[in-house]
DNA sequence: AAAATAGATTAAAATGATTCTAAACTGTTG
DNA sequence: CAACAGTTTAGAATCATTTTAATCTATTTT
């Protein structure tokens, strides 16, 4: 449980100011052991659970935008219309269940680690990552 | 280069049935030898180029996803809102790079296999995708 | 501590990719 | 060739996301 008063502080530390609608979307992201999957349509209803107040729309979008660029959050790409981000911004890979659209994380120790042989001239690598499509298994 | 007549029995022989439209985007998809990657907006563009009667959009999609079902087409997730797809079906991942928004084919042999050690009760895995993305490289 | 200002929030409109609709058209089968 | 099922089409509808422009608020200046 982390307070409202730290959440202030690493808005401040990061050049984004502490507003009501901000502190919020932390307590809602990182108040939690476990991390965290979402498209924006599912923080804006766990903030409407959470909170009485709502949160506009756009807020929401910036918000995780604004976060994302400064390194709170990791977009995560998946073949599907929605984004999806995830709160551990750790190096780490995914599975994604397609029956039920969900992600799930990969330890790092899960995977073998992967070298890539080839090289583009005047390009350097800024990120690996592996998706792992799961199916039900009926066998 | 494939004769249409060629096309004609590949979509006959997979239940669609062969218009016009078909066979055209058979051809400006499949009459190449380098893997062809490209959204629905490149391929509209590369039909107009290649043709002077037009396809309607909707033919467009329509039809893609009809190939990507009968496995003649694949989807590459890319962090963005517009879907990738990729002649060469064939398991094998990409590099993606993110100054020119273009995927490059990783051969199997370009990147070192890779071994799951992690698994879900009831799920077996559908893929794996490897997505390296670039940068250009400023030093 | 009030005034100024730069940044943030908001509802609503706009955008852009994709899907749907319903009418017209065409390949296939008998 | 008639009948049917599958296909194409333009345009409307949808859905996620972004933009707009007005209002509001945290911070800085005085």
């Amino acid at each position: 449980m982390t307070s409202s008063i730290e959440y202030i502080n690493k808005l401040r530390n990061s050049g984004l100011r502490p507003t009501k609608q901000r502190i919020k979307i932390c307590e809602v992201l990182f108040n939690r052991e476990a991390t965290f999957h979402f498209t924006i349509n599912d923080l804006v209803k766990k903030i409407e659970k959470e909170s009485n107040e709502k949160i506009s729309l756009a807020t929401v979008y910036n918000t995780v935008h604004a976060f994302e660029k400064k390194g709170y959050l990791k977009e995560i790409p998946i073949d599907s219309n929605q984004s999806y981000f995830d709160t551990n911004t750790s190096d780490h890979h995914h599975f994604f269940d397609t029956t039920e659209n969900k992600l799930i994380d990969l330890d790092d120790k899960d995977v073998s680690p992967i070298q890539i042989q080839k090289s583009i001239p005047g390009k350097k690598i800024k990120s690996i990552e592996v998706l792992v499509k799961l199916d039900t298994d009926n066998q």
